[in-house]
DNA sequence: GTTCCTGCAAAAGTTTTGCAAAAAT
DNA sequence: ATTTTTGCAAAACTTTTGCAGGAAC
């Protein structure tokens, strides 16, 4: 069951990607690919900010400015390609945006910043329950709990 | 049913504010009660950022500085009486702490920034459910409904 | 060829911090 | 009397923007 819609057009990701683009007026560029090629490396992280996609390029070599990369997270969150989200710290965090149905959601410490994701569907219920009540069309939600880990349980809270 | 802490010790809300403080080795200042009077009018603003909160306090003649704001939020959000909220905005907004049980969420309109609060027993069920089965303690949750609200939906989207 | 995009540096906006004076305990 | 808090100004940080050169269409 496939949940990002940029994998499963994997095979010719340069290719889907330039469509969604152009479809718009937007151009396909290196950076914009390479941006989403880190999103869509698996194992890899799957929250990013700017400043740490940014960093993992320039590790690999790639010459990409900061302002650069703010320009095309903001294309692929109009695109509907990326997430923004709100988690517990001061910048924001991008993910590849999941259908709505299959939508996740986080479950963050806030001692030591270990996010889990989870799914549910009753999320989702709530979502167009209350959207649909107030006449609102829904684009998504964010559910975001915050807790304390096992593992720091033990150790003292500031 | 009273769904803040503070309401519930109006009557002697500095003095309660005064014990809260004490508790931690933090002291009450004139600062620090106009601020959570300002959340605790009723009729009035529930989301306020910092700036907001230096403005009004402005308007009605207090003298205070930005830099107080900010650490007298710091101190309230640690202390259990504020909450932070992440909504669709660039900046942070607070809002007077709910008991977990009787916590609201927010619907936002992406278009006019219009905030809708309700409130779904359903999601506190789902924080304690997903903090329960990763061994996590629950300190509370988040959840923000995004959509275009009937007003906007009439108007061009950009 | 035209229009969009990038990189740079500068700007803007929010939040934090160092320090001396003032206030609370 | 001691310790915390405030206000101010400066700094830090994230994000945005103007503009000239370069790239995509």
């Amino acid at each position: 069951m496939e949940t990002n819609l940029f994998r499963e057009h994997e095979r010719n990701s340069a290719d889907f990607l330039k469509e969604i683009l152009n479809k718009e007026g937007f151009r396909l560029t290196s950076q914009r690919q390479k941006i989403l090629e880190l999103f869509n490396a698996e194992g890899g992280e799957h929250h990013l900010c700017a400043e740490e996609i940014h960093q993992k390029l320039a590790e690999q070599g790639e010459k990409i400015s900061v302002s650069t990369v703010y320009r095309a997270l903001h294309v692929m969150v109009n695109l509907g390609l990326l997430q923004e989200l709100e988690l517990a710290e001061e910048r924001k965090y991008y993910e590849l945006r999941s259908p709505v149905l299959h939508q996740h959601h986080h479950l963050v410490c806030v001692h030591c910043g270990e996010v889990n994701e989870f799914e549910d569907a009753i999320i989702t219920q709530v979502s167009g329950h209350e959207t649909q009540e107030r006449g609102f069309s829904l684009l998504n939600s964010q559910f975001t709990v915050y807790g304390i880990c096992p593992r720091c349980q033990g150790r003292y809270i500031n």
